[in-house]
DNA sequence: TTGCTTGCAAAGGATTTGCAACATG
DNA sequence: CATGTTGCAAATCCTTTGCAAGCAA
């Protein structure tokens, strides 16, 4: 099976674009980090090991990284995009702690199945979904009671 | 039952707020109004009949009838939010054609139960949650092949 | 009168884009 | 070398805010 790297530069070359340190440097850092991350913080991250990088670039690469198949978009509605992976990373969803904003990656094949039914039902043909479930944790209700 | 009127206004003197022209105008245009609609398209709309209507206000008050149980925001996503009414209108989701975003309120509720499921599952407990389904309309599909 | 409201314009925050200098294939 | 790429700053886009003037209670 492929690296991620490889299906990068393996995109790269598709669309005739080129590889540069940069690219390299903002894909490896994204790779190490499991959870979600926001344009931001990679930024904050990349910035260490090199503070010549612009955050445009970050965009970019983030953006090029959502074609090449690597990153997902996942939105929780605070107005800040967050990234998270995507290859050999199975479709989920999320349930999100109101409170302390934990997250969970969920997945339940009748929900799924379901969905696809509700659109059928309405002559759509689902090609995908976002579902966000949000709710408090244990320890978040533990400090509320 | 009470009308979204009495709704509004009660809310307002609940908060020591004032009963004005402009609110009085962007509410009721927001209920003549069945489908999602954006502060842009409001404030268009408002405008006609009263052309010194900012659209600050517009975000007020659209804010003011989410806070009273008026009206609910809806994010598919594509950077700007929509509101719809939310008073004597039961909870539902979304199910937006790719093609030419029309949309569907859907409810199912064998999914709504598994969401709450999922959640306690996890230790969560489910407060609400969001889901947009995306496909292919009828039309759509058809104009594609 | 008191202090909430308004419209305006400026500010905000996240993301994008124009551009000249630069680097890759 | 021909183009794609970069960092910077400026520009966008949607939404919020500060403020002085205007109103509701």
């Amino acid at each position: 099976m492929k690296s991620e790297r490889e299906i990068f530069e393996a995109y790269l070359i598709k669309r005739h674009l080129r590889g540069t340190p940069q690219r390299g440097m903002i894909l490896d850092t994204f790779l190490k980090r499991e959870e979600h991350i926001t344009a931001e913080q990679l930024y904050d991250i990349v910035k260490k090991r090199d503070p010549s990088i612009g955050q445009a670039t970050v965009y970019r690469v983030l953006k090029l990284m959502v074609e090449a198949g690597l990153a997902r978009e996942v939105d929780f509605g605070d107005g800040v995009m967050r990234y998270e992976h995507c290859y050999n990373h199975p479709h989920h969803d999320h349930l999100v702690c109101r409170g302390c904003g934990k997250t969970v990656e969920v997945l339940d094949s009748v929900i799924e199945e379901l969905q696809k039914r509700v659109a059928e039902s309405f002559g759509y043909e689902l090609t995908d979904h976002e579902m966000y479930l949000y709710g408090l944790c244990q320890t978040c209700r533990k400090k509320k009671a």
